[in-house]
DNA sequence: TTGACATAACACCAATTGGTATCATATTAA
DNA sequence: TTAATATGATACCAATTGGTGTTATGTCAA
């Protein structure tokens, strides 16, 4: 059915549609964080990488994990397979017109054989 | 290199955060289709219509074709695969937390079966 | 040519967003 | 216990967003 995982999409949407959160992931991916790690490789205020984090969280992308006095933030890598599913519903369209492209490549590679 | 394909990607994510665009690209998948065909399956008016396809079109997830006194809107799949390549990325990550559940179910299964 | 149609272009509005600064709370270490 | 640390929570602000209504423009058909 066309259009499923829509609603559990949003929130993952969400949180891809801004650079500096796509950033963090980025770097999460690599290591896990604390807020005051991922505080130091940004220009902005504690503020405002804990709002990103939030959110990051609502769309399921990383998950938080209590450790002392820190958390620890993860990445969910299955909650950007959420995404992906959605987004991969369309790879059956460019594969096609990768493939239209190929076949007027090829024609054209032929039509110039021919003339030579 | 990560984060190749960053800044390109914005206009694609920024385009996919809100569902009613992602409705859009459905539609446009099985058909192009003219503002005025978008329009009568919402219930907001053309001009919030025309909103979303500016908003689709830079971020080159879909192309305009005048054609008389319509402008007929076409999905560019190609657009979508920036947003695909770049959470492409983060597959490496969910394979491998895939392999380790797959590990764990098959580790429980021999338990399982030895206590049989 | 003239009316109807398809769209573009504004100006405007309420809600959301990304950011700040400030204050409160919990945990660690001396 | 007490000071320093790590974080959470709140109030506030400017800019953006998703929506509206209205007006202007270009194109088709009688």
């Amino acid at each position: 059915m066309i259009g499923a995982g829509h609603h559990e999409a949003q929130g993952a949407f969400r949180a891809l549609a801004d650079p500096t959160r796509r950033d963090i992931l980025l770097m999460l991916s690599r290591e896990d964080m604390t807020i005051g790690e991922v505080v130091e490789r940004f220009d902005i205020t504690r503020a405002a990488v804990k709002k990103h984090l939030t959110i990051l969280e609502e769309g399921a992308l990383i998950s938080v994990h209590a450790s002392g006095r820190e958390r620890i933030n993860r990445l969910e890598p299955l909650g950007l397979k959420t995404a992906t599913d959605w987004l991969n519903y369309f790879n059956q369209f460019w594969d096609e017109r990768l493939q239209a492209l190929q076949i007027a490549v090829e024609k054209e590679e032929k039509e110039k054989a021919k003339k030579k």
